[in-house]
Order: structure tokens, then C-alpha cells, then sequence
DNA sequence: TCTGCAAAAAGTGTATACAGTTTTTGGCTT
DNA sequence: AAGCCAAAAACTGTATACACTTTTTGCAGA
């Protein structure tokens, strides 16, 4: 097996178990247990840990160890002061130069939103909220702009799935369509208001300054 | 030494070098090489290696090891396109909200800059005027967008500094000053547009597709 | 001389060993 | 019973060993 794939399957799975908050901010991930849960040595799991550090979704403190981000408020509003910016202008852009097929693609992924609230899911609706902006960076034919915003996002979801109520994701996905409603009008002023909008509502949903407790690996992982 | 210090300072090493274009794109990097250099284990320098290659400097092939990133013209334009977005919010923010003592140090950085390609300073006109927009993050107080555009910069500057000419750095000082002008003149719109400018010439200074010989590890990093 | 192939050399990928640090444990003192 | 210190356990940080893959080398045949 090639280097990337086994390390990046752990990767994937940290990350997984990081954003859907299986494992909580603040717990500590041991390098062995790491190891034995995933049937790996050390190395590999080493590998994976300074990824994620440098994906901010987990910290290392030298010589005690990986533990889950804790992002502080403050980092919050920053990373939606730079999403505010990508996305405002990826609006406009998509406003723009949007084929009808791109246009179609997002009307069936806000359909799927809307049924993952309707029914409940709650992991699958965090998913498709996140994945809509994902989405559109991917469509704009924008890789380097796909993988950064993929990256602030789930940043984010350390504190947004913490705080985001069920009448929070009901709005966003409303959000959502308003703002697609928008690009097919091909109002460009609108659809970027409201995209701005949007950020901003999410980013005032936020409560921070909570506790919680800690997280055991196997059962988060399982 | 704690395990951070002793893999930054070869990522640092490597980073400088690469940006500076002493490592020329698709050099091989050995790791046993780089580990003799650096008087270190091959852990450590793999460490450095995945670093590198999640902030896209290098690119790693299964079993083939790590080569110096050749950044494609389309990656190129992507990083450019990115780059726009978030420089453009940030040049308005800057303007509604710098207070003096931040227009002076940018003021002091721009005059730097004037030196330097005066004397005819390469490396360090370089570092400077890729530091100018960094700076500006900086100074924005938001540390995220601060390192996101670095990292963009550095990328970029694989390319740039392969087929910047002395004009277009030249050139780029002078695009500098204009903005900084009209941010001390509180002109929003027009500083805006200059900095939307400055990296549309930037941009179009690059002439792709040129191939470089391969260097030597010992010697870039002497 | 050029091509092809096999052996050797070099290099990557993963596991393990070991030194040094941090955390836990357990008993001793007050 | 609570607090403190020392020994033990657990864990991180780095080096090394070894299996497997790729590249190079060198020779045989055309």
C-alpha cells in the first residue's frame, strides 16, 4: 500500500470523527491507542496527527501529546471574516459564468438539504450545510479555492456543530435556497447580500464558552 | 529540543530555499540526503517532507519520494483568482479601519521596498514585496487570513520568482506605493481597484511552460 | 554500437527500539 | 484525612532496522 493511503485513512477518519464531534475538543489522542485501534504502528498514526495539526483540527503540545482543537472565539470570527470574503466573491463569480448544469447541480443538493432536515438527520444535514459551499468552490472549477474553503469550513464545525441548534440548520438550509434563488434570477447584488447574510446569521448563532466533557477514543471511533 | 522546533527549522530551511529558488521545481529531495544536511534521522526529515507537501511546495509520488512542486499555469491562475478575493476585502477593510501607526508601518515597508530594488537587491526585493501583503494581513489583526495568504504567496511565488523580470518587481514597488497612496487618501473604491490591478499585472507578468535544470541539495542549502 | 535483462545499489514505507519527559501511583508524614 | 514526594508506569521524540520498490549498473547478445 502506497505511503498516502493508509495514512490518509487515518486521517480521514480523525477528521470524520473530529467534525461530527464524536471525539470532543480538548481530548487527548494517544499515539498508541491510535495505533492499536487502527492495527498500524506509531509512525503511521504520527504521520496522520501532524496533518490534522496543520489542518488547526487538533493541536500537539510538545512532549504531552495530540489533543482535539479547542478554537477560541476569536479564531471563530476570524475564519468567517476570510470565509466572508471567498464566498462573497465566489457568489458574485458563480452569478456570472454559471451553466445551466451547475445551476441544476445546486438546486438537487439544496433538495437534499431539505430533506435532511425534514427527516431529522442530523449527521447527514451537517454534512450537505457544509457541503453546499463546498460545492459551489468545486463548480466554479476552482480546486485551490475548493480545498481552502473545504478546510475553513471544517475548522468551523468544531464550533458550529457544537452550537448550532436544529432551528439554526432549519434556517441555514433555507438560506441556502434563498440565495440560490438568487443566482438563477442572475441578481448578482442579491445573491451576494444574502450570501453575506447567511455567514453572518451563522456566525451569530454562536454561543461560545461552553464545557464538555472528554471523549474515550475506541468508542468515538468505533 | 522539542519536536516542533527541531522539524520547523527544516521546513523553514527547505521553505526558504524553495522560495528563493535555490531548489529549482522538480528537483528531487532525497531523504537521506536531507537528513545527512541537516544532521538529523530520515523521521525527521519525512516529517518535514509532509509538511511541505500539504502546503503544496512539493509533491510526494508513492515509493518515488518528494520533488519540488511545478506548479501548473491553471493552479497558477486558481491561486491568483484566490488571492483577488482576499486581498481586494482586505485592501476595503483596511482602508475603513487602519490606524496610523499601521499606514506608517506599511509606509516604512513600501520605502524598504524602494531600496531594495534600487540596489539592485534580488533576494531580499523578493522576500519583500511578497511580504507586503502579508504584512498587510498581519496588521488586519487576523492571524487566519494572515496565514492563509502566506501560504498562497509562497505558492505563488514558485512561479512568480521563476519569470518575474526586474520591470515587473520594479514595477510592483511602484503598484505598491499607488495603493498605500490611496489608502492614506481614505479612497476605498480607487485602492480597491489598484490592488485588483496590481495583481491582475502580476498575474499577467507570467509567461508559463519553460523548463530549468535540476540543482544540487548540497549547494541550495549551503 | 545499441538493446535488453539481471544483479546490485539506492531509496522509500513501516515497524520497532530506546532515551527522555510527563503523568500516575502509592506510601509516608503531618 | 489531606498533602507531598519518590518510584513506577505511560507516553512522546528520535534513531535505527528491515522489507519492499524503484533506479542504476554492467554485461551478454544481436
Amino acid at each position: 500500500m502506497d505511503t498516502t493511503t493508509a495514512t490518509r485513512s487515518i486521517v480521514d477518519a480523525l477528521t470524520k470523527a473530529i467534525v461530527e464531534h464524536r471525539l470532543h475538543p480538548g481530548s487527548k489522542l494517544a499515539e498508541q491507542k491510535l495505533a492499536d485501534h487502527f492495527g498500524v504502528s506509531r509512525t503511521l498514526v504520527r504521520q496522520a496527527l501532524f496533518q490534522l495539526a496543520q489542518k488547526r483540527l487538533i493541536r500537539m503540545e510538545p512532549a504531552r501529546g495530540a489533543f482535539v482543537a479547542t478554537p477560541s472565539g476569536d479564531e471563530a470570527r476570524q475564519v468567517f471574516a476570510v470565509r466572508k470574503m471567498l464566498e462573497v466573491e465566489m457568489t458574485r463569480n458563480f452569478v456570472r459564468n454559471a451553466t445551466k448544469t451547475q445551476i441544476q447541480a445546486l438546486q438537487e443538493h439544496v433538495a437534499q438539504e431539505k430533506a435532511a432536515v425534514q427527516r431529522g438527520d442530523v449527521a447527514g444535514r451537517t454534512d450537505l450545510l457544509g457541503d453546499f459551499h463546498v460545492r459551489m468552490a468545486e463548480l466554479m472549477g476552482n480546486p485551490v479555492l475548493g480545498q481552502i474553503l473545504g478546510e475553513l469550513i471544517s475548522r468551523c464545525s468544531l464550533i458550529t456543530l457544537m452550537y448550532q441548534s436544529d432551528n439554526a440548520a432549519e434556517h441555514s438550509a433555507e438560506d441556502h435556497a434563498a440565495i440560490l434563488k438568487a443566482i438563477v434570477a442572475k441578481d448578482e447584488t442579491l445573491a451576494v447580500q444574502l450570501m453575506e447574510e447567511h455567514l453572518s446569521n451563522v456566525e451569530a448563532s454562536l454561543t461560545l464558552d461552553r464545557k464538555l466533557p472528554n471523549s474515550d477514543i475506541a468508542m468515538a471511533l468505533a
